[in-house]
DNA sequence: TGAAACATACCGTATGTTTGGTATGTTGAG
DNA sequence: CTCAACATACCAAACATACGGTATGTTTCA
């Protein structure tokens, strides 16, 4: 993408282009490694143009935290939508989706999501409202104390993962999980 | 603590300070906001008696980190000693250990420690090392699936903490967890 | 008096942002 | 249809700031 000066103009490619790869650089390298310059350049743009289709960096990284937490709502809501028994389903989709990284080779929009809000005190913020408004949704099906404890060693697991910390067996793990959404016998 | 060249020296207290106030910033601010300038300020010190007590910034944040990782290995230490069943009492003084954090007013040693490590990748291998070294010293009273649950949930609820998210009912959480490292009958 | 415990001044660098310009696309009046 | 007027999409350079670090001076204490 060298000399955009030049080329047939292609914005929405450009824009793209820098959501992606601030992503994969936050996910890859913290985000401190997000510099404009480093988007920029792996963007095939100046700063110039960077600024042009976002007017700060913050504002680009907001809009990959909120491009990430719609695929993310999107995967649950699919996933949800999938699973034929309504008790526990929300939380079975958060633990399956979370599982789901581990395998992904990109790792999915949580790798960079993960970084991005553990890193950036608002991003958090913005986080746990859409978790809070997300979970009021499925109250009803998902209130109990053991669907709480399988989303919170959910978010150990990718948390775990992020550290590239060595876990029990996944399987195994993942069935113990889906087991704690089921209606208890 | 203003105008440090007039006043009497104490060096231990303005080391400690340096190490207070660097993981009281990390906590609150993230680790970007703990530069050498912000920490000094808030021991009442320049940058040249920072320097003077750590020869670089890394070392500060090693010395932190190390210094909460020591704390929380003598909790664990003190918690396990006093628990009469040796069967899960290192993932109980995990847990134990976690929901202190909520309690307590500055937040533990896991607040800090957690920013820390999340953000910087060589801390974070510091901790794998730290965790794998403990838990293999307790695989045998705490190797169980339901101990691992236990404690990938605790790491969530610090997690959430952090995030200050809301959380059900803290005691029957906590009552939870440590049941689930109850040998199952 | 000498060393420890600081302070002051300064440097090089990296970063986010601003500015001013240029090339490309789009639109609408005649 | 066309061509002037405008808007969009970039580039290149400059700028201001903040950072970590160094070098050197000054004060306090044993």
């Amino acid at each position: 993408m060298e000399n955009a000066h030049k080329r047939k103009k292609q914005p929405e490619i450009v824009r793209r282009a820098l959501l992606d790869h601030a992503a994969r650089l936050a996910a890859a390298q913290g985000l401190a490694a997000v510099t404009v310059q480093a988007v920029a350049d792996a963007a095939g743009v100046t700063k110039g143009g960077f600024i042009h289709h976002f007017p700060s960096k913050q504002a680009l990284i907001d809009a990959v935290f909120q491009e990430l937490l719609d695929a993310i709502d999107r995967e649950l809501d699919e996933r949800i939508a999938a699973d034929p028994e309504p008790y526990g389903s929300f939380t079975r989709a958060y633990v399956e989706a979370v599982f789901r990284v581990g395998v992904e080779a990109g790792g999915g929009p949580w790798a960079p999501l993960s970084i991005l809000m553990l890193t950036d005190a608002d991003l958090r913020a913005l986080w746990v409202d859409w978790f809070q408004a997300r979970f009021e949704r499925h109250r009803a099906t998902d209130g109990d104390m053991r669907h709480a404890v399988a989303r919170l060693a959910a978010d150990g697991i990718w948390l775990a993962d992020l550290a590239t910390m060595a876990l029990p067996d996944r399987q195994e793990l993942r069935a113990e999980l889906l087991e704690m959404t089921r209606r208890p016998r």
